[in-house]
DNA sequence: CTGTTAGCGCGTTCAA
DNA sequence: TTGAACGCGCTAACAG
């Protein structure tokens, strides 16, 4: 019962078995209405009795066109990432297409490879959340196929790419603690070269302009990679001499790092941070997130991928550049008024 | 610098403009030693120039072999799966496999399109979560290829499969709480008809008879298929006439719906479950968690699919069962010891 | 309604 | 050291 070796039936076989010839096995399993009812079900008998299924490989080369995309992500572990992937699949599979993922494990050397290798397996389009600053190797990839870039902007590429409003989303977060009355607000980043970390700073920055404090640099801490760097970095905040009142972080890990470091400092304080998280709500800690749909950054960054694909003969559309709107969720600690969330706007 | 139409270049172009044959390109692309240093550098030089990539398709067809494995999960939203398809990329890469990824979205029906899908596609084997308890078309798909079941065992089917101590898990943690004197546990499980459903409520029983405690029927929920569902069954449990002392909840979903009742609720209850989740040390309740490495499950899942890759052509091995091992992590109340969590094994 | 021819891009086999 | 012929499995275009 299991695979067969040297066993694998091809049209010819199921041909051979229903009387007819390969043309019009291809036919039938093509739904070409020029096949007599009864061809038809002599074929779909043989193809049922040597369990057939048409090769795939074969049809890409003769048809020009493999039916696959590739995504390329940073980070599956990340729940950003595998619903930004999950949002991919779906738009994909609404028109046929399968996905081929990739996790470059934010390791901007291995990108390299695994682009080249989608594009050797003859993926239509690509859709890429590019690790690092060097784009090259995405260049090179578009004289194949068309590649649309997700959560970080293309760096001189003129390319189709979705963003969530980085700068917008960490201005309103930063102003809602300000507007409490924080004058020493820390800065939790990762490392200023990525985009997003240089524009959620833009936006703490910003929201500080406003209302005309200017932030204190011993409270800013940038680099920071994962949740352990920035537990540390909010334990080594909370020592010094004039500690900071309230924590932003620049996404998921670093504000779960933070929560992490107040837990066991056995502290309190509010924190602001992008990207909602699971059980945010029940942590009972003044908590001020800037959240999205990352779906819909997979599902608009598909769309884009798949209208140029639909294009490809006319002339290439100009570039887009999609959106994808956050809005501030805010959660209060349990002494303020009731366990239950506090809905918030802007 | 887009993808220039009607353009793609093979190695008839590339051969042209080094003034070889396709054939010596294909040598020289494939290492072969029989080849003057003067053409390989010509060689290379038109690669590239011309942005030249082989086409893996042609390849594939003609070598008879894709370079793709598949793997469904059916919910790449739930940090086990991701983890667990890391863990499978990591295996695949290092034997220079590339993975297809399907998400069945827990929906059964839709599992066996995606399978054939697969197949279709020439993918060299197979790893999957099986959403639902009917197999026949991964019995069909392994006619065609082998197939590797990943967290849920195959019901009937001769293959490989990878498991975590379900029954020994669940037994470990109840028995926790058990210890710590509770008589009345609860019990909040996905549906019984899933394989770990049914093997974690036969462990809660076990921890139960083992101390001569018949659990109490009203307390038992199962059918809980996410957070939603879960946290309304708490809330529930907690409004009976007698209600729970403790909760046992059969993986990371359930747990997460359970902990939301408790906090809206606003009352607190010793949580055991299934599955460990980011912030689970922070959140400052007695918790007893079921832990493992998921990503192991998928290391293992592709490095069983490997190994049947590699004796393709031999007799096939008698098939296999491995379990990946689980140990019950415990966070105390901060009221407790401390802040801090407290470390234990048994 | 059905079959034959040809070729997608590549690599194995054989010959030069 | 290099090239020509052939075929992997399938299907568009043309017979019949």
């Amino acid at each position: 019962m299991t695979a067969r070796r040297g066993s694998v039936p091809t049209m010819h076989d199921v041909g051979k078995l229903a009387q007819v010839s390969a043309m019009t096995v291809s036919r039938v399993l093509k739904n070409d209405p020029g096949v007599s009812e009864a061809t038809r079900e002599r074929v779909f008998a043989a193809v049922d009795r040597l369990g057939y299924r048409r090769n795939q490989t074969a049809r890409s080369l003769r048809l020009g066109g493999s039916g696959m995309i590739g995504l390329v992500v940073t980070n599956l572990a990340n729940p950003f990432y595998s619903r930004l992937a999950l949002g991919v699949q779906e738009v994909a599979t609404e028109h046929g297409l399968r996905v081929v993922l990739s996790n470059s494990g934010e390791q901007a050397d291995r990108e390299p490879e695994l682009v080249d290798g989608l594009v050797d397996h003859q993926v239509e389009g690509l859709i890429v959340v590019p690790a690092g600053s060097r784009q090259q190797h995405l260049a090179a990839a578009m004289r194949h196929v068309p590649v649309v870039f997700a959560a970080r902007p293309p760096a001189g590429l003129d390319t189709d790419c979705v963003l969530v409003e980085d700068f917008h989303g960490a201005r309103e977060a930063t102003a809602c603690l300000l507007a409490d009355g924080h004058t020493r607000v820390a800065f939790l980043g990762n490392p200023p070269a990525l985009y997003t970390g240089a524009e959620r700073l833009r936006g703490f920055w910003a929201a500080h302009e406003e209302v005309g404090i200017e932030p204190d640099g011993t409270l800013i801490r940038q680099g920071l990679t994962d949740s352990a760097t920035a537990e540390r970095a909010t334990l080594d905040l909370l020592g010094q001499p004039d500690p900071p009142t309230a924590l932003f972080c620049t996404n998921n890990r670093i504000s779960q790092g933070a929560i992490r470091a107040l837990y066991k400092a056995g502290t309190t304080l509010p924190v602001a941070g992008f990207d909602n998280f699971d059980l945010s709500d029940v942590l009972g800690l003044p908590l001020t997130l800037v959240s999205y749909d990352a779906d819909e950054i997979g599902r608009q960054a598909a769309r884009l991928l798949v209208d140029r694909l639909e294009h490809r003969d006319g002339e290439p559309p100009a570039s887009r550049r999609v959106t994808v709107p956050t809005h501030v969720i805010r959660h209060g600690a349990p002494s303020g008024d009731g366990p239950g969330q506090a809905p918030t706007g802007a």
